[in-house]
DNA sequence: ATGAAAGCGCTAACAG
DNA sequence: CTGTTAGCGCTTTCAT
């Protein structure tokens, strides 16, 4: 087995708190005596014991990230960047994915299943913003995207409807009037695809053009094969499209696959654009016109939330909502026709 | 604060183990008593403070994931099944990202910074294979990708020679002569990039076709600018390539990239095959052929090499070479021309 | 069926 | 500068 404190403080002839003062190099020791201790530290292959390091702390240095699915290329970047964000500030990550699943945000939200982790970042996919107020929360939370009406947890997102806006705007400058919204999602209580859905609606009518509900398509998830399913169906209902919003970088690369696969040609037939700027959005055939948020903020600032609500004395500072920065990326998948 | 054994079992009028026995359901509680517990449970908020638990276990029920970056899909894709697979063993996934940095390697392999997880499964980019024996081990180890020369870790990973083999010669068989290979990682130790340049070559010599060093190619990191810069300097050499074999479906969709922006048709003027069976592979213009690792499987064996190291009673059992099973993914990137 | 108490490995307050 | 010891919160052995 590994050895303890009380291993090395034997072979080496001294207390216990002497070698705890050699490894945590907290206090001063004898120069004589830590070389002596070094010596046997390394003989042991001496390791400490976090566990018990963390009891005796009172804070265990794991924070939290809760996450739908880490597969997806979006959520993939961001959780890269959240650790190393973390690592930065000493703290590592335990990744959770929740799928979606109600339940399994409400668990890791009420802290059920005990208390392990300092903190908690969750992109919460399922809530709805009154069932994420409801939550007793046993440790400091970001949510990252949902609104949160009553501010009773730091939030760290995009303007949806601002950057949706901007985007279907973008599309009726290049000339498009029949532009489909792909990413609606009733089932889900969360009110992202609901915010974007509604700065597509509100850049429509600005222009003059009444959104037509044929072409506001639902989906289930957000991955490339609902995004090619809502294309093909907006390609047999005959409701004929000439550019196509998608919620998700996933779901406009689907749209342009299926969209390739019947011959249209992009942008000249339809143009499309996304939301994420995720990194194969870069690399598409054609290049793919999408709203990047930034990533990186959104990480920064939420370890920043988490670290000011552990580390501050009171619980005194009310709840921020962190609007972070986004960029409309225009490549040739929306180039004017 | 949050409340303890101590504080619920104060307020139920019982003892502290009566309440740890409610709290765990492992001994049998007269019914009125439990009753009166779990009122002070739910009343107090009771969350049992993991640290305390593992101390006392011995066990954290954390196994840390160590891999070079998450943000590339094949790794995204890789955790997320890994996160999963632990998840249904109870165990929860510290990840750490080494970025390929030795150092980071060594020292999540050698434990230095503290024993914390009970476990680690580690994707090695940059030791080599003896520097990964030579590395003291705190708690069971599970190399994924790499091979262990000594075998003094479990292992799990395809056969790369075997599989880049297979790709030639698909490649081959549509009457391709000139293939390049891009992907050679010289100036890393880890010999992944080695096995599928071996498997490349044996195929061409099979057929008749003797290596060319200049379509060989080396790229610095495996995401698609490095494909793209590769495919470049191809295309600019005048070495005439009429099909491209990358070492990993990023690589493969830069090159993809660049060649479409040169005016290049594929499959007709180049046919185009990566490697790691990543989703992107399947909706990119045109559809992608991929060589596709068994990645679930991948995750299962490794949480399966893993549980049978921290459970079973010796040390006994030799170390695993496991292999797992691939499939080449014959898309229209490589139809013949 | 329940209570009392030891002890997991570590840090830090207290003593010398 | 170094030794002794209490105690973090929990589980479990030993008693009752």
């Amino acid at each position: 087995m590994s050895s303890r404190l009380k291993d090395v403080a034997a072979l080496a002839g001294v207390s216990i708190r002497t070698v705890s003062n050699v490894v945590s190099g907290s206090a001063s020791v004898a120069e004589e005596t830590r070389a002596r201790v070094q010596r046997a530290l390394d003989e042991l292959g001496y390791r400490p014991n976090l566990a018990a390091r963390n009891l005796r702390a009172g804070r265990t240095g794991l924070i939290g990230l809760a996450i739908p699915e880490l597969h997806s290329p979006y959520f993939g970047e961001l959780a890269g960047l959240i650790v190393e964000a973390a690592r930065q500030r000493s703290w590592t990550v335990v990744i959770d994915q929740t799928f979606g699943d109600p339940d399994a945000e409400r668990r890791l939200l009420d802290g059920t299943g005990g208390r392990l982790v300092d903190g908690l970042i969750i992109s919460p996919w399922s809530l709805s913003p009154e069932e994420l107020t409801a939550q007793a929360r046993s440790v400091p939370v970001v949510l990252l995207g949902e609104r949160h009406p009553h501010g009773l947890a730091d939030r760290v997102a995009v303007d949806n409807v601002l950057a949706a806006d901007e985007a279907t705007t973008h599309l009726i400058g290049t000339g498009r009037r029949r532009i489909a919204a792909v990413g609606l999602q009733p089932h889900l209580r969360n009110g992202t695809a609901h915010q974007r859905l509604e700065g597509y609606r509100t850049a429509l009518r600005r222009a003059g053009i009444e959104p037509d509900p044929r072409l506001e398509r639902t989906v289930t998830t957000l991955h490339r094969s609902d995004g090619a399913e809502a294309m093909t169906a907006l390609l047999e209902d005959g409701v004929r499209p000439d550019a196509v919003f998608a919620f998700s970088d996933e779901l406009a690369l689907g749209a342009l696959h299926t969209a390739h696969r019947h011959g249209l040609r992009v942008p000249r037939d339809l143009a499309v654009v996304g939301f994420d700027g995720i990194e194969d959005a870069l690399y598409a055939n054609p290049a793919l016109t999408t709203v990047a948020p930034d990533k990186r903020q959104i990480a920064e600032r939420a370890l920043q939330c988490l670290a000011d609500r552990i580390y501050s004395p009171a619980a005194g500072v009310p709840p921020l909502d962190i609007v972070v920065p986004h960029r409309l990326e225009i490549r040739a998948s929306s180039h004017a026709s």
